[in-house]
DNA sequence: ATCATTGCAAACACTTTGCATACGC
DNA sequence: GCGTATGCAAAGTGTTTGCAATGAT
C-alpha cells in the first residue's frame, strides 16, 4: 500500500492524515512484525525526534476506535498491534520471538457458537517455529 | 474433585499441599469463572484474613510452572487463570462479562502448522452471549 | 481565531522483587 | 532447627489522564 492509499484510508475513516498518523499506520500496514507500543515508538522516534509515547498510545487508540487497527494479546502483558485485514491466527516462536500469521477458516471455530453474537476472535499459538527447531 | 484429590494433585506435582495452595487450586478447579488475581484474592481473604496478594501471585506462578494451571489473556491487560484440562476455547460476553468455555477440536487449527512445534494454543472469542441478546 | 493534534508529567493499575517473618516437618 | 511458605513494602512496567503547548486551516 503506497502513501496515497494510506492517506485515503485515514480520510475515509474521518481522521485527518497528520504526519504522525500516516507514519504509524504505514508502519503497521507494511511491517509484519505486529509491533508493541515500544517498538513503534523506537522505530519512529529515529525520524520524529520529538515523538512522545503518549502520542503513539493516543493514535493507536484512535485507530482501534475507527476500526482500522486491531490489538492482539500475544502474551501476558505484551500488547501488540496490527492493521485490520482478513481473519487469521498468530503463532509466536518462544525461541526467536517472531510472530507468524496463520491462515485460518473462522467458520471452523464459530460453528460451535450458535446463538452467540461474535464480534471478535483471536487464535494464538505458541511454541517453536521450523527455523528454530 | 474433592479435597483429597486436590491434595493428591499437588503432591503428585511435587508441591507441599499447604492450606493456601489447596484453597487456591480448589477455587480454580471448582469455580468456572476463570478468575483474575484480584478475584481470587477477594474470595479467599474472606476466609484467610492474613492472605496477601503476593502469595496469590507466587502460588499461581508455581502452579503454572508445575503445569496444573494455565494463564489466559481474555482481554487487554486482564490476566485470568484456570485449572488445566482438555483443550477448549473461551467466549467472553461484552455485556455480562461471563466467560464461557467453548468445546473445540484443536486439530482443525493445528493442521495448518506443519513443521511448527506447538506448545500452547488459545482461542478467544468475544461478543454478546445468547442470554444478553 | 478556532479546533484538533501532540506531548509532558503525574497518576494509575498490575506485577515482580528483596528481604524478613512464620510455619511445618 | 532447617528449609519452605508466606507476606510486607518497595520497585518496576505498561498504560491512561489532565492539561498545556503546538499546529493546521
Amino acid at each position: 500500500m503506497n502513501n496515497e492509499n494510506i492517506v485515503t484510508v485515514l480520510k475515509e475513516n474521518k481522521m485527518r492524515p497528520s504526519f504522525i498518523r500516516v507514519k504509524i499506520y504505514t508502519l503497521l500496514v507494511e511491517s509484519r512484525i505486529h509491533p508493541t507500543v515500544d517498538e513503534i515508538y523506537e522505530q519512529l522516534s529515529k525520524e520524529i525526534l520529538t515523538l512522545s509515547k503518549t502520542t503513539v498510545y493516543n493514535t493507536l487508540k484512535l485507530f482501534i476506535e475507527k476500526g482500522i487497527v486491531k490489538a492482539i494479546n500475544i502474551e501476558g502483558n505484551e500488547l501488540r498491534f496490527e492493521a485490520q485485514r482478513g481473519f487469521h491466527g498468530h503463532f509466536k516462536c518462544r525461541e526467536c520471538g517472531n510472530i507468524y500469521d496463520i491462515p485460518m477458516n473462522e467458520k471452523e471455530i464459530t460453528s460451535v457458537l450458535e446463538g452467540f453474537n461474535i464480534e471478535d476472535m483471536q487464535v494464538l499459538v505458541s511454541g517453536i517455529c521450523p527455523d528454530c527447531e
